[in-house]
DNA sequence: AATCAATCGTGAAATTCGTAACGATTTATA
DNA sequence: TATAAATCGTTACGAATTTCACGATTGATT
Protein backbone atom coordinates (compact mmCIF):
# COMPACT_ATOMS: atom_id res chain seq x y z
CA UNK A 1 0.00 0.00 0.00
CA UNK A 2 1.25 3.42 -1.06
CA UNK A 3 1.59 6.36 1.52
CA UNK A 4 0.49 9.41 0.34
CA UNK A 5 3.12 12.84 0.63
CA UNK A 6 2.07 15.23 2.95
CA UNK A 7 3.21 17.87 -0.07
CA UNK A 8 0.96 15.72 -2.15
CA UNK A 9 -1.97 16.13 0.81
CA UNK A 10 -1.11 20.09 0.83
CA UNK A 11 -1.41 20.75 -2.79
CA UNK A 12 -4.50 18.59 -3.09
CA UNK A 13 -6.07 21.14 -0.30
CA UNK A 14 -5.52 23.81 -2.99
CA UNK A 15 -7.01 21.76 -5.58
CA UNK A 16 -9.88 21.54 -3.73
CA UNK A 17 -9.98 25.41 -2.79
CA UNK A 18 -10.04 25.92 -6.65
CA UNK A 19 -12.36 23.16 -7.35
CA UNK A 20 -15.17 24.88 -5.36
CA UNK A 21 -14.64 27.84 -6.78
CA UNK A 22 -15.09 26.39 -10.16
CA UNK A 23 -17.97 24.73 -8.77
CA UNK A 24 -19.85 27.86 -7.96
CA UNK A 25 -18.68 28.96 -11.73
CA UNK A 26 -20.59 25.97 -12.60
CA UNK A 27 -17.06 24.40 -14.52
CA UNK A 28 -18.32 20.78 -14.28
CA UNK A 29 -14.90 19.95 -16.25
CA UNK A 30 -11.25 20.48 -15.58
CA UNK A 31 -8.49 19.46 -17.19
CA UNK A 32 -5.00 18.79 -15.31
CA UNK A 33 -3.30 22.06 -17.43
CA UNK A 34 -6.31 24.27 -16.71
CA UNK A 35 -6.03 23.36 -13.02
CA UNK A 36 -2.57 23.83 -12.51
CA UNK A 37 -2.75 27.36 -14.30
CA UNK A 38 -5.43 27.96 -11.49
CA UNK A 39 -3.64 26.76 -8.46
CA UNK A 40 0.28 27.80 -10.31
CA UNK A 41 1.44 23.84 -9.91
CA UNK A 42 2.28 21.48 -13.34
CA UNK A 43 -0.44 19.66 -15.04
CA UNK A 44 2.19 16.75 -14.66
CA UNK A 45 2.52 17.58 -10.70
CA UNK A 46 -1.35 17.42 -10.36
CA UNK A 47 -2.14 14.07 -12.17
CA UNK A 48 0.78 12.56 -10.14
CA UNK A 49 -0.81 13.84 -7.32
CA UNK A 50 -4.05 12.42 -8.28
CA UNK A 51 -3.22 9.09 -9.76
CA UNK A 52 -2.38 8.80 -5.80
CA UNK A 53 -6.65 8.64 -5.90
CA UNK A 54 -7.09 6.07 -8.38
CA UNK A 55 -7.98 6.56 -12.42
CA UNK A 56 -10.22 9.65 -11.43
CA UNK A 57 -9.86 11.74 -14.84
CA UNK A 58 -11.11 10.31 -18.51
CA UNK A 59 -8.52 10.83 -21.62
CA UNK A 60 -9.48 13.50 -23.66
CA UNK A 61 -11.66 14.89 -21.28
CA UNK A 62 -10.49 15.74 -17.75
CA UNK A 63 -11.63 15.23 -14.54
CA UNK A 64 -15.59 16.09 -13.53
CA UNK A 65 -14.88 18.99 -11.23
CA UNK A 66 -17.60 17.91 -8.82
CA UNK A 67 -16.22 14.39 -8.41
CA UNK A 68 -12.76 15.26 -7.85
CA UNK A 69 -13.37 17.35 -5.27
CA UNK A 70 -14.94 14.66 -3.45
CA UNK A 71 -12.61 12.04 -4.20
CA UNK A 72 -10.10 14.81 -2.53
CA UNK A 73 -11.99 15.77 0.44
CA UNK A 74 -13.32 12.38 1.17
CA UNK A 75 -9.85 11.06 1.56
CA UNK A 76 -8.17 14.14 3.02
CA UNK A 77 -11.11 15.40 5.61
CA UNK A 78 -13.69 11.99 5.20
CA UNK A 79 -16.66 14.50 6.51
CA UNK A 80 -15.13 15.74 9.64
CA UNK A 81 -15.82 19.37 10.92
CA UNK A 82 -12.64 20.96 12.29
CA UNK A 83 -13.43 22.41 15.81
CA UNK A 84 -11.20 25.81 16.26
CA UNK A 85 -10.01 27.34 19.83
CA UNK A 86 -8.60 30.76 19.90
CA UNK A 87 -6.02 32.33 22.85
CA UNK A 88 -5.74 35.88 22.74
CA UNK A 89 -8.24 38.08 21.69
CA UNK A 90 -6.24 40.72 20.80
CA UNK A 91 -5.64 42.77 17.20
CA UNK A 92 -4.79 39.64 15.56
CA UNK A 93 -7.35 37.13 17.33
CA UNK A 94 -9.92 39.85 17.44
CA UNK A 95 -9.57 39.42 13.24
CA UNK A 96 -9.85 35.72 13.53
CA UNK A 97 -12.80 36.08 15.22
CA UNK A 98 -14.65 37.88 12.71
CA UNK A 99 -13.11 35.60 9.55
CA UNK A 100 -15.84 33.80 7.91
CA UNK A 101 -13.41 31.77 6.64
CA UNK A 102 -13.68 29.98 10.23
CA UNK A 103 -17.27 29.94 10.34
CA UNK A 104 -18.11 26.99 7.11
CA UNK A 105 -19.26 23.97 6.80
CA UNK A 106 -15.51 22.07 7.36
CA UNK A 107 -14.28 24.71 9.83
CA UNK A 108 -16.02 26.37 12.94
CA UNK A 109 -14.33 28.40 15.48
CA UNK A 110 -15.95 27.25 18.70
CA UNK A 111 -14.28 29.01 21.62
CA UNK A 112 -12.20 31.72 22.48
CA UNK A 113 -10.06 32.56 25.52
CA UNK A 114 -8.39 35.72 27.01
CA UNK A 115 -6.43 36.11 30.20
CA UNK A 116 -7.42 39.66 30.92
CA UNK A 117 -10.91 40.54 32.36
CA UNK A 118 -12.01 43.83 30.22
CA UNK A 119 -12.60 41.00 27.33
CA UNK A 120 -13.91 38.63 29.59
CA UNK A 121 -17.66 37.81 28.67
CA UNK A 122 -17.95 40.09 25.36
CA UNK A 123 -19.16 38.05 22.68
CA UNK A 124 -17.80 38.37 18.66
CA UNK A 125 -19.62 36.66 15.72
CA UNK A 126 -21.61 35.29 18.55
CA UNK A 127 -18.38 33.63 20.53
CA UNK A 128 -18.44 34.13 23.99
CA UNK A 129 -14.99 34.68 25.07
CA UNK A 130 -14.03 33.10 28.58
CA UNK A 131 -11.22 33.00 30.80
CA UNK A 132 -8.11 30.53 29.90
CA UNK A 133 -8.93 28.73 33.23
CA UNK A 134 -12.21 27.27 31.81
CA UNK A 135 -10.32 26.25 28.43
CA UNK A 136 -9.72 22.54 29.02
CA UNK A 137 -13.61 21.71 30.22
CA UNK A 138 -14.63 23.99 27.35
CA UNK A 139 -12.47 22.72 25.10
CA UNK A 140 -13.28 19.00 25.80
CA UNK A 141 -16.79 20.01 26.19
CA UNK A 142 -17.17 21.46 22.44
CA UNK A 143 -14.26 18.77 21.51
CA UNK A 144 -11.87 21.41 19.41
CA UNK A 145 -9.03 19.43 17.65
CA UNK A 146 -7.04 22.61 16.55
CA UNK A 147 -5.54 25.99 18.90
CA UNK A 148 -4.37 29.16 17.70
CA UNK A 149 -2.04 31.04 19.34
CA UNK A 150 -2.47 34.65 19.25
CA UNK A 151 -1.31 35.54 22.61
CA UNK A 152 1.91 37.66 23.08
CA UNK A 153 5.26 35.83 22.54
CA UNK A 154 5.95 35.59 26.28
CA UNK A 155 2.95 33.94 26.74
CA UNK A 156 2.98 31.44 23.99
CA UNK A 157 4.36 28.96 25.82
CA UNK A 158 2.37 28.81 28.29
CA UNK A 159 -0.88 28.77 26.04
CA UNK A 160 1.08 25.87 24.65
CA UNK A 161 1.01 23.82 27.66
CA UNK A 162 -2.54 24.55 28.56
CA UNK A 163 -3.59 23.63 25.29
CA UNK A 164 -1.78 20.58 25.34
CA UNK A 165 -3.64 19.58 28.18
CA UNK A 166 -6.91 20.76 26.81
CA UNK A 167 -6.47 17.43 24.71
CA UNK A 168 -5.87 19.53 21.83
CA UNK A 169 -3.88 18.01 18.72
CA UNK A 170 -2.55 20.76 16.72
CA UNK A 171 -1.77 24.32 16.78
CA UNK A 172 -1.37 26.76 15.05
CA UNK A 173 1.47 29.56 16.37
CA UNK A 174 1.16 33.36 15.47
CA UNK A 175 3.56 34.39 17.90
CA UNK A 176 7.14 35.00 16.36
CA UNK A 177 9.10 32.34 18.63
CA UNK A 178 9.09 28.64 18.70
CA UNK A 179 6.73 26.46 21.64
CA UNK A 180 8.07 23.16 22.74
CA UNK A 181 5.10 20.30 22.85
CA UNK A 182 5.12 16.76 22.97
CA UNK A 183 5.64 15.49 19.86
CA UNK A 184 2.29 14.01 19.23
CA UNK A 185 0.91 17.37 18.41
CA UNK A 186 1.19 19.19 15.49
CA UNK A 187 2.89 22.60 15.25
CA UNK A 188 2.74 24.60 12.67
CA UNK A 189 4.20 28.33 13.01
CA UNK A 190 3.49 31.06 11.14
CA UNK A 191 5.44 33.84 11.40
CA UNK A 192 4.78 37.12 9.40
CA UNK A 193 7.95 38.88 9.66
CA UNK A 194 9.97 35.84 8.59
CA UNK A 195 7.31 35.18 5.54
CA UNK A 196 8.57 38.70 4.76
CA UNK A 197 11.83 38.12 4.97
CA UNK A 198 11.93 34.93 2.87
CA UNK A 199 9.81 36.86 -0.02
CA UNK A 200 12.43 39.43 0.05
CA UNK A 201 15.23 37.29 0.04
CA UNK A 202 13.30 35.26 -2.53
CA UNK A 203 13.36 39.27 -4.74
CA UNK A 204 17.33 39.85 -3.95
CA UNK A 205 19.00 36.42 -4.83
CA UNK B 1 30.67 28.14 -6.33
CA UNK B 2 28.01 26.52 -4.58
CA UNK B 3 24.36 28.14 -4.14
CA UNK B 4 22.26 28.19 -1.25
CA UNK B 5 18.98 26.50 -1.24
CA UNK B 6 15.74 28.35 -0.18
CA UNK B 7 15.14 26.16 2.27
CA UNK B 8 18.48 26.72 3.91
CA UNK B 9 17.78 30.07 3.53
CA UNK B 10 14.09 29.91 5.17
CA UNK B 11 15.48 27.80 8.13
CA UNK B 12 18.39 30.48 8.59
CA UNK B 13 15.59 32.85 9.01
CA UNK B 14 14.39 30.40 11.69
CA UNK B 15 18.02 30.38 13.25
CA UNK B 16 18.17 34.15 13.30
CA UNK B 17 15.08 34.73 15.38
CA UNK B 18 16.48 32.22 17.54
CA UNK B 19 19.38 34.06 17.88
CA UNK B 20 18.32 36.88 18.44
CA UNK B 21 16.16 35.76 21.55
CA UNK B 22 19.52 34.04 22.88
CA UNK B 23 21.14 37.04 22.79
CA UNK B 24 18.45 38.99 24.62
CA UNK B 25 19.01 36.28 27.36
CA UNK B 26 23.05 37.46 26.90
CA UNK B 27 23.55 33.75 26.15
CA UNK B 28 26.48 34.31 23.94
CA UNK B 29 27.56 30.45 22.21
CA UNK B 30 24.96 27.97 21.68
CA UNK B 31 25.61 24.40 20.02
CA UNK B 32 23.64 23.27 17.31
CA UNK B 33 21.92 20.37 19.02
CA UNK B 34 21.00 23.27 20.91
CA UNK B 35 19.45 25.15 18.61
CA UNK B 36 18.17 22.10 17.08
CA UNK B 37 15.90 21.76 19.91
CA UNK B 38 14.78 25.51 19.99
CA UNK B 39 14.03 25.17 16.69
CA UNK B 40 12.97 22.03 16.34
CA UNK B 41 15.34 21.25 13.45
CA UNK B 42 18.17 19.02 14.05
CA UNK B 43 21.49 19.35 15.10
CA UNK B 44 22.94 18.02 11.70
CA UNK B 45 20.89 19.86 9.20
CA UNK B 46 21.53 22.85 11.30
CA UNK B 47 25.79 21.75 11.07
CA UNK B 48 24.76 21.59 6.78
CA UNK B 49 23.23 24.45 6.50
CA UNK B 50 25.47 26.35 8.89
CA UNK B 51 28.37 24.89 6.63
CA UNK B 52 27.72 26.67 3.75
CA UNK B 53 28.84 30.10 5.36
CA UNK B 54 31.96 28.82 5.81
CA UNK B 55 33.45 27.54 9.39
CA UNK B 56 31.93 29.47 11.92
CA UNK B 57 31.65 27.35 14.64
CA UNK B 58 34.54 25.78 17.04
CA UNK B 59 34.40 22.24 17.95
CA UNK B 60 33.79 21.33 21.60
CA UNK B 61 32.16 24.87 21.84
CA UNK B 62 29.79 25.71 19.59
CA UNK B 63 28.76 28.65 17.75
CA UNK B 64 29.17 32.32 19.15
CA UNK B 65 25.45 33.26 19.14
CA UNK B 66 26.21 37.19 17.97
CA UNK B 67 28.92 36.11 15.31
CA UNK B 68 26.47 33.40 13.98
CA UNK B 69 23.40 35.73 13.69
CA UNK B 70 25.54 38.25 11.68
CA UNK B 71 26.84 35.68 9.55
CA UNK B 72 23.52 34.56 8.57
CA UNK B 73 21.95 38.27 8.43
CA UNK B 74 24.66 39.67 6.35
CA UNK B 75 24.40 36.75 3.94
CA UNK B 76 20.42 36.75 3.32
CA UNK B 77 19.74 40.87 4.55
CA UNK B 78 22.65 42.73 3.94
CA UNK B 79 21.80 45.24 5.93
CA UNK B 80 18.77 45.93 4.37
CA UNK B 81 15.61 47.17 5.80
CA UNK B 82 12.56 45.86 3.92
CA UNK B 83 9.75 48.45 3.24
CA UNK B 84 5.77 46.83 3.11
CA UNK B 85 2.98 48.45 1.52
CA UNK B 86 -0.18 47.20 2.61
CA UNK B 87 -3.73 46.54 0.51
CA UNK B 88 -6.98 46.46 2.32
CA UNK B 89 -7.25 47.88 5.86
CA UNK B 90 -10.61 45.84 6.85
CA UNK B 91 -10.23 43.37 9.97
CA UNK B 92 -7.01 41.59 9.39
CA UNK B 93 -5.79 44.71 7.99
CA UNK B 94 -6.10 47.07 11.26
CA UNK B 95 -4.27 44.17 13.11
CA UNK B 96 -1.33 43.83 10.78
CA UNK B 97 -1.02 48.00 10.81
CA UNK B 98 -1.03 47.45 14.75
CA UNK B 99 1.76 44.65 14.51
CA UNK B 100 5.06 45.31 15.93
CA UNK B 101 7.12 43.36 14.36
CA UNK B 102 6.19 45.36 11.15
CA UNK B 103 7.94 48.38 12.58
CA UNK B 104 11.38 47.55 13.88
CA UNK B 105 15.06 47.91 12.44
CA UNK B 106 14.54 45.36 9.28
CA UNK B 107 10.87 45.79 8.66
CA UNK B 108 9.03 48.54 7.88
CA UNK B 109 5.75 49.07 6.81
CA UNK B 110 5.86 52.21 5.33
CA UNK B 111 2.18 52.48 3.25
CA UNK B 112 -1.43 51.46 3.75
CA UNK B 113 -4.04 51.64 1.20
CA UNK B 114 -7.95 51.03 1.12
CA UNK B 115 -10.90 51.20 -1.67
CA UNK B 116 -13.33 52.42 0.86
CA UNK B 117 -13.67 56.17 1.94
CA UNK B 118 -14.21 55.61 4.93
CA UNK B 119 -11.00 54.52 5.77
CA UNK B 120 -9.56 57.25 4.36
CA UNK B 121 -7.58 60.01 6.05
CA UNK B 122 -7.58 57.69 9.14
CA UNK B 123 -3.88 57.49 10.83
CA UNK B 124 -3.60 54.15 12.69
CA UNK B 125 -0.36 53.77 14.37
CA UNK B 126 1.09 56.82 12.60
CA UNK B 127 0.55 55.56 9.52
CA UNK B 128 -1.60 57.18 7.11
CA UNK B 129 -4.22 55.20 4.56
CA UNK B 130 -4.41 56.60 1.37
CA UNK B 131 -6.81 55.98 -1.76
CA UNK B 132 -6.08 53.00 -3.82
CA UNK B 133 -5.46 54.87 -6.87
CA UNK B 134 -2.46 56.79 -5.24
CA UNK B 135 -0.25 53.86 -4.67
CA UNK B 136 2.24 53.78 -7.61
CA UNK B 137 2.72 57.06 -6.73
CA UNK B 138 3.57 56.41 -2.95
CA UNK B 139 4.97 53.28 -3.27
CA UNK B 140 7.42 54.54 -5.71
CA UNK B 141 8.10 57.30 -3.45
CA UNK B 142 8.33 55.19 -0.17
CA UNK B 143 10.42 52.48 -2.08
CA UNK B 144 8.13 49.82 -0.87
CA UNK B 145 9.12 46.24 -2.10
CA UNK B 146 6.75 43.68 -0.92
CA UNK B 147 3.08 44.05 -0.88
CA UNK B 148 0.10 42.59 1.41
CA UNK B 149 -3.22 41.65 -0.15
CA UNK B 150 -5.74 41.68 2.81
CA UNK B 151 -8.85 42.62 0.59
CA UNK B 152 -11.76 40.24 -0.30
CA UNK B 153 -10.61 37.41 -2.17
CA UNK B 154 -13.08 39.05 -5.15
CA UNK B 155 -11.04 42.22 -5.38
CA UNK B 156 -6.88 40.01 -4.74
CA UNK B 157 -6.45 39.99 -8.40
CA UNK B 158 -7.15 43.62 -9.58
CA UNK B 159 -5.02 44.52 -6.40
CA UNK B 160 -2.30 42.50 -7.26
CA UNK B 161 -2.20 43.72 -10.73
CA UNK B 162 -2.26 47.23 -9.10
CA UNK B 163 0.52 45.93 -7.00
CA UNK B 164 2.82 44.93 -10.29
CA UNK B 165 2.24 48.37 -12.17
CA UNK B 166 3.58 49.69 -8.63
CA UNK B 167 7.07 47.90 -8.88
CA UNK B 168 6.38 45.91 -5.82
CA UNK B 169 8.54 42.94 -6.40
CA UNK B 170 7.04 40.35 -4.12
CA UNK B 171 3.71 39.91 -2.30
CA UNK B 172 2.26 37.73 0.30
CA UNK B 173 -1.35 37.17 -0.30
CA UNK B 174 -4.13 36.76 3.11
CA UNK B 175 -7.35 36.16 0.47
CA UNK B 176 -8.27 32.47 -0.43
CA UNK B 177 -7.48 32.52 -3.49
CA UNK B 178 -4.59 32.20 -6.31
CA UNK B 179 -3.78 35.22 -8.40
CA UNK B 180 -1.44 35.60 -10.97
CA UNK B 181 1.47 37.52 -12.04
CA UNK B 182 4.86 37.62 -13.95
CA UNK B 183 6.61 34.76 -13.11
CA UNK B 184 9.43 37.61 -11.58
CA UNK B 185 7.29 38.37 -9.16
CA UNK B 186 7.45 36.16 -6.02
CA UNK B 187 4.26 35.34 -4.05
CA UNK B 188 3.56 34.01 -0.67
CA UNK B 189 -0.07 32.82 0.04
CA UNK B 190 -1.19 32.23 2.87
CA UNK B 191 -4.47 30.77 3.56
CA UNK B 192 -5.93 30.43 7.32
CA UNK B 193 -8.52 27.80 6.38
CA UNK B 194 -5.92 25.65 3.99
CA UNK B 195 -3.32 25.70 7.26
CA UNK B 196 -6.08 24.95 9.63
CA UNK B 197 -7.02 21.46 7.36
CA UNK B 198 -3.52 20.54 7.07
CA UNK B 199 -3.17 20.64 10.29
CA UNK B 200 -6.07 18.33 10.91
CA UNK B 201 -5.23 16.32 8.32
CA UNK B 202 -1.53 16.02 10.40
CA UNK B 203 -3.44 14.79 13.00
CA UNK B 204 -5.81 12.37 11.72
CA UNK B 205 -3.35 10.57 8.97
C1' DA C 1 51.79 15.71 27.81
C1' DA C 2 48.48 12.33 26.99
C1' DT C 3 43.84 11.19 27.00
C1' DC C 4 38.99 11.93 26.81
C1' DA C 5 34.66 13.91 25.57
C1' DA C 6 32.17 17.16 23.04
C1' DT C 7 31.29 19.28 18.95
C1' DC C 8 32.04 20.69 14.34
C1' DG C 9 32.34 19.88 9.16
C1' DT C 10 31.69 16.95 5.28
C1' DG C 11 31.56 13.35 1.73
C1' DA C 12 28.64 9.41 0.82
C1' DA C 13 24.32 6.97 1.19
C1' DA C 14 19.53 7.14 1.41
C1' DT C 15 15.37 9.27 0.70
C1' DT C 16 12.07 12.25 -1.15
C1' DC C 17 10.40 14.78 -4.75
C1' DG C 18 9.48 16.57 -9.31
C1' DT C 19 10.04 16.05 -14.33
C1' DA C 20 10.09 13.92 -18.49
C1' DA C 21 8.79 10.48 -21.62
C1' DC C 22 5.48 7.73 -23.46
C1' DG C 23 1.88 4.35 -23.96
C1' DA C 24 -3.17 4.04 -23.23
C1' DT C 25 -7.68 5.91 -23.67
C1' DT C 26 -11.22 8.62 -25.30
C1' DT C 27 -13.73 11.86 -28.35
C1' DA C 28 -14.22 14.19 -32.61
C1' DT C 29 -14.28 13.97 -37.40
C1' DA C 30 -13.25 12.96 -42.18
C1' DT D 1 -14.61 3.05 -39.53
C1' DA D 2 -10.09 4.83 -39.57
C1' DT D 3 -7.43 8.66 -38.14
C1' DA D 4 -6.14 12.51 -35.41
C1' DA D 5 -5.89 15.19 -31.31
C1' DA D 6 -6.24 15.77 -26.55
C1' DT D 7 -5.63 14.19 -22.13
C1' DC D 8 -4.85 10.84 -18.58
C1' DG D 9 -1.82 7.49 -15.87
C1' DT D 10 2.56 5.43 -14.97
C1' DT D 11 7.21 4.14 -15.17
C1' DA D 12 11.75 5.58 -15.25
C1' DC D 13 14.97 9.09 -14.47
C1' DG D 14 17.27 12.89 -12.31
C1' DA D 15 17.52 16.51 -9.01
C1' DA D 16 17.22 18.11 -4.52
C1' DT D 17 17.24 17.25 0.30
C1' DT D 18 18.04 14.92 4.42
C1' DT D 19 20.39 11.59 7.15
C1' DC D 20 24.29 8.94 8.25
C1' DA D 21 28.94 7.95 9.41
C1' DC D 22 33.11 9.41 10.66
C1' DG D 23 37.30 12.08 10.72
C1' DA D 24 39.08 16.49 12.53
C1' DT D 25 39.42 19.88 16.03
C1' DT D 26 39.24 21.79 20.40
C1' DG D 27 39.10 22.31 25.44
C1' DA D 28 39.07 19.89 29.81
C1' DT D 29 41.18 16.59 32.91
C1' DT D 30 44.57 13.81 34.97
N1 LIG E 1 -1.26 41.94 15.05
C1 LIG E 1 -0.85 41.22 14.01
O1 LIG E 1 -1.21 41.49 12.87
C2 LIG E 1 0.05 40.05 14.18
C3 LIG E 1 0.63 39.49 13.06
C4 LIG E 1 1.46 38.38 13.20
C5 LIG E 1 1.69 37.86 14.43
N2 LIG E 1 1.14 38.41 15.51
C6 LIG E 1 1.42 37.78 16.80
O2 LIG E 1 0.19 37.30 17.30
C7 LIG E 1 0.15 37.47 18.69
C8 LIG E 1 -1.00 38.35 19.05
O3 LIG E 1 -0.85 39.60 18.41
P1 LIG E 1 -1.84 40.79 18.71
O4 LIG E 1 -1.47 41.89 17.82
O5 LIG E 1 -3.25 40.31 18.67
O6 LIG E 1 -1.45 41.14 20.20
P2 LIG E 1 -2.35 41.90 21.29
O7 LIG E 1 -1.43 42.40 22.33
O8 LIG E 1 -3.26 42.85 20.60
O9 LIG E 1 -3.26 40.76 21.89
C9 LIG E 1 -2.78 39.75 22.72
C10 LIG E 1 -3.94 39.20 23.51
O10 LIG E 1 -3.51 38.06 24.21
C11 LIG E 1 -4.04 38.12 25.53
N3 LIG E 1 -3.16 37.33 26.40
C12 LIG E 1 -1.95 37.63 26.89
N4 LIG E 1 -1.44 36.61 27.60
C13 LIG E 1 -2.37 35.64 27.59
C14 LIG E 1 -2.44 34.36 28.14
N5 LIG E 1 -1.45 33.85 28.86
N6 LIG E 1 -3.55 33.64 27.91
C15 LIG E 1 -4.56 34.13 27.17
N7 LIG E 1 -4.55 35.34 26.61
C16 LIG E 1 -3.46 36.08 26.83
C17 LIG E 1 -4.03 39.57 25.88
O11 LIG E 1 -4.97 39.84 26.92
C18 LIG E 1 -4.46 40.19 24.54
O12 LIG E 1 -5.85 40.26 24.43
C19 LIG E 1 1.48 38.05 19.11
O13 LIG E 1 2.34 37.01 19.45
C20 LIG E 1 1.96 38.71 17.84
O14 LIG E 1 3.36 38.77 17.79
C21 LIG E 1 0.32 39.49 15.42
N1 LIG F 1 -9.98 38.40 9.20
C1 LIG F 1 -9.07 37.45 9.24
O1 LIG F 1 -8.63 37.06 10.32
C2 LIG F 1 -8.54 36.82 8.00
C3 LIG F 1 -7.77 35.69 8.12
C4 LIG F 1 -7.23 35.09 6.99
C5 LIG F 1 -7.49 35.64 5.76
N2 LIG F 1 -8.26 36.70 5.64
C6 LIG F 1 -8.46 37.25 4.30
O2 LIG F 1 -7.88 38.53 4.26
C7 LIG F 1 -8.67 39.40 3.47
C8 LIG F 1 -9.13 40.55 4.33
O3 LIG F 1 -9.89 40.05 5.40
P1 LIG F 1 -10.62 41.03 6.39
O4 LIG F 1 -11.23 40.21 7.44
O5 LIG F 1 -9.72 42.14 6.81
O6 LIG F 1 -11.77 41.61 5.43
P2 LIG F 1 -12.55 42.97 5.62
O7 LIG F 1 -13.79 42.87 4.80
O8 LIG F 1 -12.67 43.31 7.06
O9 LIG F 1 -11.60 44.08 4.96
C9 LIG F 1 -11.37 44.16 3.60
C10 LIG F 1 -10.89 45.57 3.30
O10 LIG F 1 -10.46 45.64 1.95
C11 LIG F 1 -10.96 46.84 1.38
N3 LIG F 1 -11.03 46.65 -0.06
C12 LIG F 1 -11.94 45.95 -0.78
N4 LIG F 1 -11.65 45.98 -2.08
C13 LIG F 1 -10.53 46.71 -2.20
C14 LIG F 1 -9.72 47.09 -3.30
N5 LIG F 1 -10.01 46.70 -4.54
N6 LIG F 1 -8.62 47.84 -3.06
C15 LIG F 1 -8.32 48.21 -1.81
N7 LIG F 1 -9.04 47.89 -0.73
C16 LIG F 1 -10.13 47.13 -0.93
C17 LIG F 1 -12.28 47.05 2.03
O11 LIG F 1 -12.66 48.43 1.96
C18 LIG F 1 -11.98 46.61 3.46
O12 LIG F 1 -11.50 47.68 4.22
C19 LIG F 1 -9.80 38.57 2.94
O13 LIG F 1 -9.44 38.07 1.68
C20 LIG F 1 -9.91 37.44 3.93
O14 LIG F 1 -10.42 36.28 3.32
C21 LIG F 1 -8.78 37.33 6.74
Amino acid sequence: MKTISRKTIDRALLYIRALENLLKEKRDKISSSELADITGSSDVQIRKDISFFGKVGVPRVGYETKRLKDILENFILQDNIVHIALFGVGNLGKAILKYPGFQTDKIKLVAAFDKAKSKLSKEINGIKIYPVERSAELIKKVHAEIGIIAVPPGSSQEVADIMVKSGLKGIINFAPNCISVPKSIYVKNIDFSIEILSIFSHTQL
